[in-house]
DNA sequence: GTCTATACCTGGATAGAC
DNA sequence: GTCTATCCAGGTATAGAC
């Protein structure tokens, strides 16, 4: 890994941990170890690391829906992995939010440039997730079950973060995961728009 | 309004807006219309201002509930209202995304104390909403419920910040008040856990 | 490519006149 | 209570030596 990919990979964690603006150029160049000065040397401004950083996880993300797409051996398989990361990465979650939608959020606040670009890694997962409803029988309504889902763990994300409760996350991706078994079960009926999260203990 | 009061109101908006640390002293006296140096005559730091901001919050909310828990006709009507407030505040959410989980957010990137005391708004809501499924017969629940509601409608509020998709926030919206009716029209049975949203034009 | 030194600006915070 | 003037820290960015 050369430098340029070091600053890249120590801006991307730290953008995630402290946000975008409140990391500064000292605190990437001292997380790589390096002069501020050489920093400048291979990014001129701010925004250029922004946007190699999110240029990153556009590719990291694209890469990881392949091995997915790959992995999984059916549709509803491959949704419930996608679910499932809220659980592998709940310690992170619960202390930082969801990458991609802190992210998003505080470009709009921003009202950066970068938040059209930032905003495309939710549609990688998006049109991903959808592929799979669709491919799981749901072709009219895959992109509307897809931003439902999508959404849905963004929420988990944000109330997981506001509120540190690992038991909330697992209720929600239990619930989210049955949700998901019966949408592309049911794909040719259409199928019932009400649900509860299970009762504890119930 | 004493100037106090209007700079604490210019905050809350900027804050909202921008963000807490993007905003600035010299953002909020110009909107005020005051001096820098006046501004301090009223608060000695920026954590003094994002208190009074918070507490301001807190009681705007605890407000706005009591109004409609004597307003709402029934649990079910006073949930929808709820759920209602994504489509009337729309043009905000799709700007700069909910107030409560933006906000929240971006204390904890910043690990700063305040967030303690943000997250109480949220506190605020779960506990109205558990209280009105309690009594729509979903004692047991009632908190787990709450909580699936409020992170739902924050994961809406995130997508349509990230995408400016105005039919989404209105299909998800649908579907939760659907969703919600069924809680409290259900109260006696454990409700099945899976739902879909309603498929477009279907 | 990497460093040190430094210029420049913004933003938080203070002092003191009115 | 309000103002102007000012200080200081930190952050972005540049110049130039090695």
């Amino acid at each position: 890994m050369n430098t340029r990919e070091r600053i890249i990979a120590a801006a991307d964690q730290l953008f995630y941990e402290q946000g975008f603006e409140h990391t500064s150029f000292a605190d990437v160049a001292s997380a790589v170890e390096i002069s501020r000065g050489n920093f400048y040397h291979h990014f001129k401004t701010k925004d250029d690391i922004l946007e190699a950083v999110i240029t990153l996880r556009l590719a990291k993300t694209q890469e990881m829906l392949e091995l997915w797409e790959a992995e999984g051996s059916s549709p509803a398989e491959r949704i419930q992995g996608f679910i499932q990361i809220l659980i592998a990465n709940r310690k992170s979650i619960m202390a930082h939010g969801c990458p991609v939608g802190t992210l998003c959020n505080e470009l709009a606040k921003l009202d950066h440039d970068a938040h059209t670009e930032a905003r495309k890694i939710f549609g990688l997962f998006r049109d991903w997730l959808a592929q799979q409803f669709a491919a799981g029988g749901r072709k009219r309504d895959a992109t509307t079950l897809a931003l439902h889902l999508l959404a849905r763990s963004q929420g988990v994300a944000t109330l997981a973060n506001a509120f540190g409760d690992e038991a909330f996350i697992r209720a929600e991706v239990r619930d989210m995961c049955q949700w998901a078994e019966a949408q592309v079960a049911n794909s040719g009926r259409a199928a019932s728009p009400t649900s509860s999260p299970k009762a504890k203990k119930g």
